[in-house]
DNA sequence: ACGGCCACTTA
DNA sequence: GTAAGTGGCCGTC
């Protein structure tokens, strides 16, 4: 590297005949990216639009010089980029350049891609941590030109004018201008000297540079043109005609002085390259080709060989310059058009790709490529290192800021992210390099001597995060995680809010969902064919579990460094395949942005009324130890009645009843349904049992369990969501699984009375209605249905009209019953067998139904022949949102099996679209409902529903902005052909509110 | 201690 | 007939 071949006095000083051109990076990046359309891509589907932007704009900077004329070239040449958002500026301001929108989603990636295209360049790459790009600018332009050199800054960032001088000259090449004195007055009204002076009194809305009220650039200029500057004007102020404006003057004295503190840039920064050393290089031609065919920008390597004369076939692109996404061999392994799905697809999307790229390799084979490669390196646990002094986390972390990305694991006490304490985390940078930073281990055997101390050693853990901070949340550094939303919220509990980042997880689940599981393990062993160290291997399991606190550091660092070795390789692996597949727009909105909207609900929590429950318990015993007299007595004898075994042993053995149906295992089968049947030929035993399980099921599950799980820190019940657990894109829940709380009768909801709102606030539910079967009769384009929806008829009643001929008014409610189960059969992929058992008919009949409903919608029928099809050619079937859900083994001869698969296929893009749809719901959500000033806060998802916490005073405000995100979610995506209806309720507990 | 099975809760 | 999670029982390890 340039930077470390030179030495700090080896190089001559500047002179007259000198020229130093300053290249700000950050102007030519976000020119470059808005400049040129966003489908300007590689092969494999990376945006790299402000990449190829940059270096043409670099190159022709190289080639063309500043100006046509001659004798203009430059001696010394830099580029100088921004090092990470935080600076010295924030010590002194806070909210400097804090409401600074965070850089687009495609950006990000992208700039440590141009920090390698500038050094492929042979050009000098410059930034410094805690400095600005512009007072490293402004700290080399003055060094120069005190040597006597000319400088040239090539900028069109207004803050850097206050250099202009008589040796130091601005242009922005880009737009073609120069700026000079003359610019600058036209500008700030001041030539550069005074420059300052009137910014700190005009302030600057972008930078969030507070200035002085009511003071703009014109009333600034005339200030400072009679004052001379800042400080004469602050002390003169009471001199002022205008009352305003001399009130404010005084008032905001001190704001002033910030502003210009602010707004000064520095001219002494303790610059780690030396001005002298920032001489033109000689580019090197296979260098410079190298990174550029690994870009895939093929117009652009040619013009570079044709310059520098370098062999244009045999450079190679170059591997793993950039991991995630490089193309791994352009000359082999190439695939004819048409070959791969999505082949030609690919190649126009390539924008960059010249003719003759029926070669060029597809995101297909890029992934397929890389797979095979990282498989091929070998994981050594016992090679990584672990980290006991800040300088080696500091060097692991500008490792990150260097490649621009770093995988990350945390380690804990428990798995419970809102109960577990970091004990060490780990970091991964490329296949095979990890370490481990072990920071609260203690001494496990002393443990039971009562000693247990922190081990030696270890780096105190609030400076470990004061360093890794900033790097977990630098905009520039992608943060690689398996299952993040774990890690986000143990680390949000420690006041670091990760981002951006990958989920490896998620984007298994992205292109995989319904193949198996997602987590780290699984994965490891299906895309490296690698088995990493069992947990249970490390902390045991059972009664002989540890923490991993309690593990020794040797251990810990094998475990530990490996997941996140692992986790780099499987991005490094799955990433490609998101292109390949498809599959980004999917990832990008409806997977990724669901981590911090889930971690937030996660940590939030809800409240529940613990002396309900209780209450509630002590109902459910009494009821259940009278029912139990009157069963056993009944029976003849005791039993245990939980077990239904020997329920079925009494009722079908002993008493002799007519077992109908038996289970899978060949057992007699004591299920309500079987239950129920014997209570209608009426025996009494049978109902009471039901009656004896409903309340068993409610104290168990609810009432004696729920109270376990209200957390002693914030005394609310916070439930975990799994983003990839189901096949279909739903959510589910767990410990406690808040998404079945009872509702259907009674009793049951009694349960959920005691979910309350806080004090001074309610619960809002907003649930949509009916979303399945409007997304069906949009999916399957069927007229009366959606007809029905826009005049927002009773959809049952109008199916039992369509297929009985009756009219809705005055409808039998068993007619409208037979036809509301019959819609809710076709979500579930009907049968004339399953039908039938809902509704207690002959399969015969059922068929009937069920063709007489074809008959009148014949769309829907089609719809499930065509699914079927898709599911047997694909292997997948996808939703409206281009979310797709496998089943691998849908080609099996068994009957029985393939038409379960055939039914799960036909629900899958109903369910799994209203699951998108709720979640585009989600995502916006909290940002709508800011924007609105509202402090509503979302809790809990169940499938179709969401529920809210809001003070009592913003209810009637709030209710609006969630429905119409709801109704609206869809938008701009697609536009639903039938219209989706939310109801919302408040009060103080969820049953009232549902 | 673990896992399969059954039953029951939700959308 | 779809999609989930939990608790109790009971056999196996």
């Amino acid at each position: 590297m340039i930077r470390a071949m030179s030495t700090q006095d080896s190089s001559p000083a500047l002179t007259a005949n000198d020229h130093l051109i300053l290249v700000d990076g950050s102007t030519f990046i976000f020119r470059a990216y808005h400049a040129l359309p966003p489908l300007t891509r590689k092969p494999d589907g990376l945006p790299v639009g402000a990449v190829s932007g940059f270096c043409n704009m670099l190159w022709k900077l190289l080639q063309e010089g500043l100006t046509p004329e001659e004798g203009d070239e430059p001696t010394h040449f830099a580029v100088i980029f921004d090092h990470s958002a935080k600076t010295f500026r924030n010590d002194i301001y806070p909210e400097y350049k804090a409401q600074r929108p965070e850089p687009p989603e495609d950006l990000v990636p992208q700039f440590g891609l141009i920090r390698e295209a500038t050094r492929a360049f042979s050009v000098h790459c410059i930034e410094q941590e805690g400095f600005e790009a512009d007072d490293l600018i402004a700290t080399y332009a003055r060094q120069a030109a005190d040597m006597g050199a000319r400088v040239t800054i090539v900028s069109g960032d207004k803050d850097l004018m206050q250099l202009i001088g008589p040796k130091v000259g601005m242009i922005d090449t880009m737009k073609n201008k120069i700026f000079g004195e003359a610019e600058v007055f036209e500008k700030f009204g001041v030539g550069p000297d005074k420059v300052i002076e009137v910014q700190s009194l005009a302030g600057d809305s972008v930078d969030n540079v507070p200035g002085v009220p009511g003071i703009g650039l014109k009333t600034a200029a005339l200030l400072i043109n009679e004052f001379g500057d800042l400080e004469t004007l602050l002390a003169r102020a009471g001199t002022i005609k205008q009352n305003k404006r001399r009130e404010n003057l005084i008032e905001f004295a001190e704001q002033a002085r910030v502003s210009r503190e602010l707004v000064t840039l520095k001219l002494d920064v303790p610059v780690e390259v030396p001005v002298t050393d920032l001489f033109v290089n000689h580019i090197d031609g296979a260098k410079a080709i190298s990174f550029l065919k690994t870009m895939g920008f093929n117009t652009l390597t040619r013009r570079v060989a044709e310059t520098t004369g370098a062999d244009l076939e045999s450079v190679e692109a170059a591997e793993f310059q950039v991991p995630g996404w490089d193309v791994p061999d352009h000359k082999g392994r190439m695939v004819e058009r048409g070959e791969a799905p999505g082949g030609a697809e690919a190649a126009k999307a390539a924008g960059d790709l010249s003719p003759g790229n029926e070669g060029m390799m597809v995101p297909q084979t890029v992934a397929d490529a890389r797979a095979e490669s990282i498989k091929a390196i070998p994981v050594d646990s016992s090679a990584y290192e672990t980290v006991t002094s800040l300088d080696r986390l500091r060097e692991w972390c500008d490792a990150a800021r260097e490649k621009g990305y770093v995988a990350f694991d945390t380690e804990t006490t428990s798995l419970d992210a809102m109960q577990a304490d970091l004990v060490g985390l780990s970091l991964a940078t490329e296949p095979g390099k990890a370490c481990y930073v072990p920071l609260a281990h203690v001494d496990g055997e002393a443990d039971l001597l009562g000693g247990g101390g922190l081990i030696a050693g270890q780096l105190p853990l609030r400076e470990a995060l004061e360093v890794l901070k900033p790097m977990l949340e630098d905009r520039s550094v992608l943060k690689v995680a398996q299952n993040l939303k774990y890690d986000w919220l143990l680390m949000s509990r420690y006041g670091i809010e990760i981002g951006p980042y990958d989920d490896t997880m998620l984007l298994s689940y992205t292109v995989d969902a319904g193949k198996g599981g997602n987590g780290m393990d699984e994965l490891s062993e299906r895309w490296l064919g690698h088995k990493p160290i069992p947990f249970k291997e490390i902390c045991g399991s059972g009664k002989s579990l540890i923490t991993f606190d309690k593990v020794p550091l040797d251990k810990a660092t094998a475990y530990a460094a490996e997941d996140a070795d692992v986790t780099l390789r499987l991005w490094l692996i799955l990433k490609p395949r998101l292109a390949a597949d498809r599959m980004a727009t999917v990832y990008e909105t409806l997977e990724r942005p669901m981590v911090p909207v889930l971690a937030r609900m996660e940590r939030r929590g809800i409240s529940v009324d613990r002396q309900m429950l209780s209450r509630l318990s002590g109902d459910f015993a009494q009821g259940m130890a009278g029912l139990e007299a009157e069963i056993h007595e009944l029976a003849g004898q005791s039993f245990n009645i939980g077990s239904p075994k020997q329920l079925g042993d009494i009722l079908f053995g002993k008493m002799g009843l007519p077992g109908g149906k038996k289970t899978k295992t060949g057992a007699w089968s004591t299920s309500v349904q079987v239950l129920d049947d014997l209570a209608a030929e009426g025996h009494l035993l049978p109902s009471k049992i039901v009656a004896w399980r409903q309340l068993s099921k409610l104290k168990s599950t609810y009432s004696d369990a729920l109270p376990g799980y209200i957390n002693p820190e914030t005394g609310r019940v916070h439930t975990s969501y799994a983003l990839a657990a189901t096949t279909t894109g739903r959510l589910s829940s767990s410990e406690p699984n808040l998404q079945n709380i009872p509702v259907r009768t009674e009793e049951g909801r009694k349960i959920r009375k005691a979910f309350i709102s806080e004090k001074g606030h309610k619960l809002i539910s907003a649930d949509y209605s009916q979303i399945e079967l409007r997304v069906l009769a949009h999916m399957a384009d069927i007229p009366q249905l959606k007809k029905a929806f826009d005049d927002g008829l009773d959809i049952h009643a109008m199916t039992a009209s369509e297929m009985f001929g009756t009219p809705i008014e005055g409808m039998d409610p068993m007619v409208r019953r037979r036809a509301k189960a019959i819609n809710f059969g076709i979500i579930y992929g009907i049968s004339a067998f399953g039908l039938a058992n809902q509704l207690g008919i002959s399969r015969g009949e059922a068929g009937d139904y069920i063709k007489t409903y074809f008959e009148r919608f014949p769309g829907i029928r089609d719809y499930m022949e065509e699914t079927k099809k898709l599911v047997h050619a694909n292997g997948y079937v996808t939703t409206i949102f281009g979310r797709k859900a496998h089943y691998p083994e849908v080609n099996t001869n068994n009957p029985n099996h393939r038409a379960f698969y055939e039914r799960a296929a036909i629900n899958a893009p109903i369910q799994g679209s209203a699951a998108d749809i709720l979640r585009r719901a989600m995502v916006r959500m909290e940002q709508r409902l800011q924007g609105s000033k509202l402090n509503a806060q979302m809790l809990l998802q169940v499938h179709d529903e969401l529920i809210f916490e809001v003070p009592d005073g913003e209810v009637e405000d709030t209710i609006p902005v969630i429905r119409h995100v709801m109704e609206n979610a869809c938008d701009p995506a697609l536009k639903l052909s039938v219209p989706l209806q939310v109801d919302a309720r408040a009060a103080d507990n969820w049953d009232e509110a549902h």
